[in-house]
Parts: C-alpha cells; sequence; structure tokens
DNA sequence: AGAAAGTACTGTGCCAATCA
DNA sequence: TGATTGGCACAGTACTTTCT
C-alpha cells in the first residue's frame, strides 16, 4: 500500500434489477461491460478474476473485433490478394452464390462450427452445385484463418474433416481408333485440333492460343509459349507453371494433316493462331463446344471432354514406353504426382497384358492335353515369330 | 510421402448481337 | 434468317504448393 496506486481494472456493481453488472478495463484502457450480468456478487468478480488472467495472459480477444461480417471480410479478403482474373472470378462466385446466403450477414465472432456443419450438409442435399461445397469450404477456411491472425476470432470454425476434399472421377481414355473416328466426325477446320490436343498432349488454352510460328512442321515440334483464357472477354496468358512452358515432339503420323491444316485454315502469318473460327476469329470455350458435342455425337461417344484427349495421348506415350520425366516434359507438369497416375495406367496395362498372357498358356496346355493336336492359334502376344 | 490447401484451368448452357 | 460469335453465369476438374 506504499503510495502504490491498485490498478483500476474493473468493478461489479448492484443494479436496480438486484443482479450485478461487471465492468473490466481492455488492454486498450476502454472499460467493457461483461457480456451478461450475474445472480450473485460472488460470480461476478469470479468472472471478473478470470477476465483479468485472460488479459495477463495475452488471451484477450476483443469482443467487437469479430464484430464484422463475414461477407465483408471476405470481400476485403479477395480483394487484398494478388489473384489472377480467373481465381479472383471464381472466389467472388463462390461467396456470393455458396457462402454469403448463409454467413454473408454473420459476424465472424457468431459463426460456428455446427453453422458450418449445418450448411455443408443442406448444401450436399441439394442436386446441383454439390461440386462446389468442397471448394467454398475451403475458401471459407481460408478466409476466417486469415481472421485468425488479424486476431478478430480465436480459432477457425471451419473444422470439419475432410469437408475440403475433393475426388473427381477416373477420366475415359479413348482408342486411337476413336481419336481417328472423331477427327474424322469434326468439322474439317478442327481435326488437326483433336489430333495436335491428343498426340501434342495439349490443353484447351494452349491450342486456342498456338501462333503458326510454335508449330514447326519440319522439326515436327509444336512449343507451348501461350494460352488463352476465356473470362469477361479473351485474353492472353502465361502457361499454368514453369514447367507448362515445354517443346513437344510430334508423331510423324499426324504430319500430312497438320500441314494441310497450315494451309488451308491457319491465320496468316507467323503470329497469326492455328486455330481459328470459320470467321478468323480467336476459338472460344463456348462457341467450340458445340462442333465438339457434334462430333461426339457423330461417333457415339458419350461423356467425353476434350480434355481426355490429352490424358489420352498421355496414356498412349507411358504405354509406349516414356518414362516418368519425359512424360512430366510432355504433359507441362511441374511436379510428378500427375504424370504418376498414367505410370499407374501403364502398370495397369501390363497387368493386364500379362494375365491375357497367363489364360492363354493355361487354354493352350490345357488344349494340348485334350486333343493331341497342337491346333493352329495365332501366337502369343510378345511371342517370337 | 501423403493430405490438405490453394490456384488456375475446362465444360455447359443460355441469350443477345452480328454477320454472310 | 440461320450460322457464327460474344458474353455471362454457373458447374466441374486439374494441377501446384504447403503443411504435417
Amino acid at each position: 500500500m506504499a503510495g502504490e496506486k491498485k490498478r483500476d481494472f474493473g468493478n461489479v456493481r448492484k443494479l436496480a434489477s438486484g443482479r450485478f453488472q461487471v465492468r473490466y478495463r481492455g488492454p486498450d484502457g476502454r472499460l467493457r461491460p461483461a457480456p451478461h450480468t450475474f445472480d450473485t456478487k460472488r460470480a461476478a468478480q469470479r468472472w471478473l478474476k478470470l477476465k483479468d488472467a485472460e488479459i495477463a495472459q495475452g488471451d484477450w480477444f476483443d469482443p467487437e473485433a469479430g464484430a464484422c461480417s463475414f461477407g465483408e471480410y471476405a470481400a476485403e479478403w479477395v480483394k487484398d490478394r494478388d489473384l489472377t482474373r480467373k481465381t479472383r472470378r471464381t472466389y467472388e462466385d463462390l461467396l456470393r452464390l455458396h457462402l454469403n446466403p448463409t454467413f454473408g450477414d454473420m459476424y465472424l465472432n457468431a459463426i460456428k462450427t455446427a453453422d458450418v456443419r449445418r450448411w455443408r450438409a443442406a448444401r450436399l442435399r441439394r442436386k446441383k452445385g454439390k461440386g462446389q461445397v468442397p471448394k467454398a469450404y475451403r475458401l471459407m477456411h481460408a478466409v476466417l484463418n486469415t481472421a485468425v491472425a488479424d486476431k478478430l476470432i480465436r480459432e477457425n470454425p471451419c473444422q470439419i474433416e475432410g469437408a475440403g476434399l475433393e475426388h473427381s472421377e477416373e477420366r475415359p481414355v479413348l482408342s486411337v481408333a476413336e481419336v481417328f473416328k472423331l477427327a474424322d466426325a469434326i468439322k474439317p477446320r478442327y481435326r488437326a485440333l483433336v489430333l495436335l490436343a491428343t498426340f501434342g498432349n495439349m490443353r484447351w488454352g494452349e491450342l486456342a492460343g498456338l501462333r503458326r510460328r510454335n508449330l514447326d512442321l519440319d522439326k515436327r515440334t509444336v512449343r507451348i509459349r501461350e494460352t488463352v483464357t476465356d473470362v469477361g472477354g479473351l485474353y492472353q496468358g502465361k502457361p499454368k507453371s514453369k514447367a507448362g512452358y515445354r517443346v513437344v515432339s510430334l508423331p510423324e503420323l499426324i504430319m500430312a494433316d497438320l500441314r494441310e491444316h497450315v494451309e488451308t485454315y491457319a491465320a496468316p502469318g507467323p503470329d497469326g493462331f492455328v486455330f481459328v473460327g470459320v470467321r478468323g476469329n480467336q476459338l472460344r470455350r463456348g462457341n467450340f463446344s458445340k462442333y465438339w458435342a457434334d462430333a461426339c455425337d457423330a461417333v457415339g461417344l458419350e461423356d467425353v471432354h476434350l480434355h481426355d484427349l490429352r490424358h489420352t495421348g498421355n496414356t498412349y506415350a507411358a504405354e509406349a514406353g516414356a518414362s516418368l520425366r519425359e512424360l512430366m516434359k510432355r504433359m507441362g507438369h511441374s511436379s510428378s504426382k500427375a504424370a504418376l497416375i498414367y505410370l499407374h495406367a501403364r502398370e495397369e496395362r501390363e497387368r493386364e497384358i500379362a494375365d491375357r498372357l497367363g489364360e492363354r498358356v493355361t487354354e493352350e496346355l490345357r488344349g494340348k492335353r485334350n486333343d493331341s493336336d497342337g491346333g493352329d492359334d495365332p501366337p502369343l502376344p510378345g511371342a517370337p515369330v
């Protein structure tokens, strides 16, 4: 008591109602009332003590800090990030369509894990847009992680195991015959596009952005240097990653078609696009998809996407014995994970061949035993002729 | 190394504008 | 006047990077 001033941390007072109110001073010096009143003075003092300890340990959160709506905070979050147009757009859509209808007006500190769980369950019950749920969840998680870092909320309410995971179905692999059937069926102007997507392992955006000077018919190579994306108007971009810049060599098989295509359909000059519309306009997904659908119909293929050609071509390359590194280079992948999928496919194929081989041998042995005649079956696959 | 998070791309459908 | 093109909203998928 030697003149030491007692810290004015807070006080308890009796209200006219007979209940007790607590007020405490936060680290910022402002006096705040407790969120509720107390039956007894004892309970009120106890609460004040706990609050004191919380502040002393640096665990205190400004209760008003989280009093910012999720919608506003998320909008700022997106704005502050250095995102590409496309991603920005995706995030804005996810917020508007999936998150804000539920959380937009809620205060950050009011969102509980149970709310998130309920939201997710409701969304997953819907017929459409199920696939957007994990994406929206991940975005919300990321936004709220920032809110935690900003000390606006104590912890992230997005704590649902596996909610951010997506599993996509395996895409089909076409046979060489099917690829050529498609190439025959599609408008002649896009025949080369089908072949190049397959045997050059190219993405749509890479095909749409391909310029004549990057297609070397003598060296049989295609250089991937720029891509086209299509969001609120077309714009030129760069490949997905560093590895996306690449040179892919092409099989002789398709060179005649490519040559003919360039002579007949490509835009003029080295900077001209290899693939253009009837009126010389740059290709757009939305417009191309009709021709693609028609070709698929004509051939009787269902649920085949243009992108599947890229995978198909890669599976061919894997089956032809390309190494992991070579596959990565062809596809323009920067990590081995994606390419490993195709090696998997190759292994399965080899197992299939081995199985068939085994069956044939068994059959043949059985046949030998049954009729003494050896028969004149064709040779086994891989057997010396 | 595998899971999780983060980012960027592809696919579909519809409607309006424009061109041949 | 029908085919082509542009624009947009929404859905779906592929890939890279970071975390554990």
